[in-house]
DNA sequence: AGAGAATACAGTGTATACACTTAAATGTAA
DNA sequence: TTACATTTAAGTGTATACACTGTATTCTCT
């Protein structure tokens, strides 16, 4: 995704969007929860003018759907997008593996270890952050900022879906175990073998989801996950 | 991309974003062209306001870079993100090809056919132009939003440079005669041969693009076939 | 009470105005 | 002439203000 620095010249702000994107990638603000420019303005401390920027940003990046009224919303997929996106991902993430496998170092190797170490026993949400800072890290090696990019926005998109999966059923441990292999083909420079991991990575955790989806009367609802303190901030930007 | 319909309350205006995206893709605004807003205001006869939603937007796409000074440029690719640009197109669109095979009615293959015939002898701009067309159409065929959006998003951003190309070298007959391939294979309903023709396309088309680039002392300077209308508008928008 | 008209409200779109920053142009002294 | 200081201009960032639109609400009349 973009640089953190947002503008050198108004560089000091918090950067509007970016808290925007972190607040719909995390689940805090749900999948088609209207998007009021004056309550974001004010929970932020800015005109509209700046926020209206953020959200044409976020609406072009697929985060956010301006309405025929001309409201702006989260984005929210159905289920046939979230398989799209997920084969999506599948197919750019394992493309990248034999680049990864050719530009990391044993350093590299080592801090992705003891991220995924560190994973081990964390709950969901926390597993949940670290999991895309994982890959986005593994994306990051890859040295392919074009493809990184495009891999990091459907990692964005679907990851309130995912978290409906991670937390729900024991997809984390499979999930997790997959990591430690995939650092394991990633020491042994094996790229076929790490991007068989990241297809079957993505494949699995795609299909879960949708047994998960079918299974539930209302099929994909991340509004369920939202924690207490999300909701809050959700309840003040909302309608 | 985005639908046409910017927007349904304020819907009448010539959406200032598609205005700008076009003229970058067909090379009108050549890459690191300064994009001031109130010249870009003037010409479209608003206000800057919704000329930075505008450039937001871009930016979101890829198409448009702020640099640290706060400053809008037409983003300007080095040759290996043009290289990395290829292949990802080529990776997307081969992988379109079992849906586009799949959904194709024969009227969809006609209509296919015929906009292709009507390409065959149209001198180098027209042609780039029916072709971003023709390539459009066919991942529309394909049913498969995502996909269309980030194919359609780097064939935008790597048009400036196709088009060098285009106009340079004896590319065109060449896309052109795979074009003709790639409707009989759709209408023979070979999609593992439709696969192979569009992998080939790009990775040849972007061969002869680096190959050029190397032969040449600056690179790639989609600057050198703006026409001279194209030159009259970018001058007006320019510094 | 219920249907229809009139009103108030919530929200968006955008033009204007002003503060701020950088770079260029100008002027001045050695 | 060159180096340095000063002013000017060009550009951006954003707050405010106002016009417009749809929707809900209230009021009125039957």
């Amino acid at each position: 995704m973009e640089a953190s620095i947002e503008s050198g010249r108004a560089g000091q702000r918090p950067a509007i969007a970016e808290v925007l994107r972190e607040s719909i990638r995390q689940g805090m603000l749900a999948p088609g929860q209207p998007l009021i420019q004056a309550s974001i303005a004010e929970a932020m401390g800015v005109s509209r003018i700046p926020v209206r920027e953020a959200l044409h940003a976020l609406a072009a990046e697929g985060l956010v759907t301006f309405g025929e009224d001309g409201g702006a919303r989260v984005t929210a997929l159905a289920p046939e997008e979230v398989d799209e996106l997920w084969t999506l991902r599948a197919l750019l993430e394992s493309h990248m593996a034999p680049a990864i496998v050719r530009t990391a170092t044993p350093a590299d190797v080592d801090a992705l270890r003891e991220l995924v170490a560190a994973m081990d026993d964390l709950e969901a949400t926390a597993w949940s952050d670290r999991n895309f800072s994982f890959h986005q890290e593994l994306h990051r090696l890859a040295e392919m900022p074009h493809f990184a990019d495009a891999t990091g926005r459907v990692l964005t998109m679907i990851e309130p879906y995912s978290r409906v999966a991670v937390s729900v059923l024991q997809e984390q441990s499979e999930a997790q175990a997959e990591h430690h292999q995939m650092i394991e083909a990633l020491a042994a420079e094996d790229s076929d073998e790490l991007a068989r991991l990241l297809l079957h990575h993505s494949h699995r955790a795609r299909k879960a989801l949708l047994a998960y989806a079918a299974e539930t009367a209302k099929p994909v609802d991340p509004q369920a996950v939202a924690t207490a303190a999300a909701r809050s901030l959700a309840d003040h930007l909302g309608a």
